[in-house]
DNA sequence: TCGAACCGTGCCACGGATGTGAAGGTCAAG
DNA sequence: CTTGACCTTCACATCCGTGGCACGGTTCGA
């Protein structure tokens, strides 16, 4: 598959492609005429990295956590783990629990003060209900 | 309290406590000279904000998800709340959820990786099994 | 065979985010 | 007066994601 068609397929852009390899997200092969050659799997990998950039983690990070997150779960490579990469492994593991605490901490604060708010007056009778009474959301 | 005290009390500097001020993240007041002048609240919520940062959020979204979060849950000023403001706060509610889901997803799978590994082999007859077999977690 | 669409490299630049640094002036106190 | 804390403002650095342009090679169909 060429740069092209995993573009369209992940919804992204030959540029932002050649960048995330650039970054060393992702690595295609090389077709004779020099063409960059992807792989079924580099879709979703790709999804995977704009996934994980979304939720904020950045480049470098992923770089590291990808290799044992994407690659099949059946081959086992564990070969050739240095102390070393488990050491890191495990620091990022540590490192995105305390992330997810405190997000969840806070989602938790919006979320009562959300409640409170139901529950302590939709409409303090302020001059308000003339809209449609059922506000949909968004 | 002056600029200075704040900054060693949250470790931080004046220059960032600026920042954050630039950013409308904090709202000190001003004495007479010109210096700013911070209450006491000032310096858990310069630590929120300096959590939050760290667990990826930006500023932009602190500064909205944290009036509600910030002030003393006791006096309840549910008043002064336009549904455009809890459509924010659902929105945000939503996006951290997003956030926490990606997250946790990606830590388990790299917590699977690390137990497979540790089950696998923790040490393949080379000549590891000398520290403390319990392995404390960092 | 010719052109269009695709791919390659390299480079420059923007825009926003999070900061940091330095210059130059003011204020308060020893 | 000198020192240190404070003021403002301008600049710079880094990271991430993009866009653009130039310039050349490849592929494929009309």
């Amino acid at each position: 598959m060429r740069i092209g068609e995993v573009a369209r397929r992940t919804e992204t852009t030959p540029r932002l492609l050649r960048y995330y390899e650039a970054q060393g997200l992702i690595a295609p092969g090389r077709a004779e005429n020099g063409y960059r050659e992807y792989d079924e799997d580099t879709v979703g990998r790709v999804r995977q990295v704009r996934e994980l950039l979304r939720a904020g983690l950045p480049t470098r990070l992923i770089v590291r956590i990808l290799p044992c997150l994407s690659t099949p779960r059946e081959s086992v490579r564990f070969s050739g783990v240095t102390p070393e990469t488990v050491a890191l492994l495990e620091e990022e593991h540590a490192r995105l629990s305390a992330r997810i605490e405190c997000l969840t901490r806070n989602r938790e604060a919006i979320g009562a003060y959300l409640t409170a708010l139901r529950e302590a007056g939709p409409a303090p009778a302020e001059r308000a209900p003339d809209r449609e009474p059922d506000g949909a959301a968004r």
